[in-house]
DNA sequence: ATAAGAAGCGACCAGCGGTCGATATACGGA
DNA sequence: TCCGTATATCGACCGCTGGTCGCTTCTTAT
């Protein structure tokens, strides 16, 4: 990219992708911390000043890719809402969509779960959002089951957290006991087996 | 502290207790990576230098935090486990054991939870033992169960790991849906309705 | 009196995230 | 055709960080 040239939006939109791609492999491979702005910038052939022509802070790097993603996650965890009218179904194939996001983000999404307290109000207020809003359908898939009689009643923030956060640090931990999907199939049942309603009041 | 005293073995511990008092203190505040070995070094009343004295790394002054407190929890469990002989009441009461450590550990345990795998080797090795010895402790409870017929055949390890995560991301969060300790009740209720046995296979 | 050694720290280092002004290029209007 | 303006890029710089090293100061043993 010569100096004078005029970028178009869809050539911005690539070179951020690119950018982020970069930065995710660097985290996965390195952590956050070791991850540094100049050796981003020299992987994406440009001086690192230019770097912050597309971000403006290394935070937002991390903010921006989780965000994108997890909103594609939201996004689909609606459909499958939309589709699946049983309430199990409808849990177990929201996980399993989560699954599905690529392991690339592991690092970065544990990084946020940690560090998010402590980020700009303005990274802070955008991840709130996100996590509140993939959280809502998780609830809402909960309280439906409840309402239903096919869950016992049950705190359903609660257990939707449990449930999100299970899928974070259960499953996209380094020392697996078995596949994915059999960690994810077993978890889902520790979790529902204490949901579903067993005739009890 | 002039220059020349030597200090006697327990004066050295009761400096290094001092030091980690403060770490934590201002890591809870600001977060591990916004505060400084200067910082620290200030309110100990001590050159940042004399602070490598009793720690070789920043690191380190978490890593020490974490292990010494995990420990003591961990005995803490394995004492519950001698006294209690219900699987059941046995899990309950390590949790709740697990809740009773301060809140000051929160964001360094979470920092260690995100950033273990990218540390030096000592310190992930040093890490991981006191996370499996903990972790031994739960899932051998569970295994117990299991054994007694108490609990469904589950994979323990799992189970283990997905109780003690919960603890770490649902307990200590910083927006409770209600009092901890309900919390924890209700996610020991949702654990243990999935692993108990129904009278089913 | 002095040598040995502990305790403490000031000055320094490379590297970090982030800023800014200079530069090179492209393009619309005269 | 040429020029002014908007754009893209980057080198040089800043304050700060975690970490190191060697000097000083003091105690203690001889």
């Amino acid at each position: 990219m010569p100096k004078g040239i005029i970028l178009t939006p869809e050539q911005q939109a690539e070179r951020r992708e690119e950018i982020v791609g970069i930065a995710l492999r660097l985290i996965e491979e390195n952590g956050f911390k070791k991850t540094s702005m100049r050796e981003i910038a020299a992987l994406a052939n440009m001086g690192k000043s230019s770097l912050y022509d597309f971000f403006k802070t290394k935070d937002e790097i991390a903010v921006y890719a989780v965000e994108k993603q997890i909103k594609e996650t939201t996004q689909e965890a609606r459909r499958i809402v939309a589709d699946e009218s049983s309430p199990e179904q409808c849990l177990r194939k929201i996980m399993l969509n989560h699954l599905g996001v690529p392991k690339q983000y592991r690092t970065v999404l544990m990084w946020l779960n940690t560090e998010s307290d402590y980020l700009e109000e303005e990274y802070r207020n955008r991840l709130q959002a996100i996590r509140y809003a993939y959280q809502d359908v998780v609830q809402s898939v909960i309280e439906n089951g409840v309402a239903l009689g096919v869950f016992r009643k049950t705190d359903a923030a609660l257990a939707s957290r449990l449930l999100i956060n299970s899928m974070l640090s259960i499953v996209y931990t380094s020392r697996p006991s078995t596949s994915p999907e059999k960690m994810l199939d077993e978890t889902m049942n520790i979790i529902l087996r204490g949901i579903i309603n067993h005739g009890g009041a």
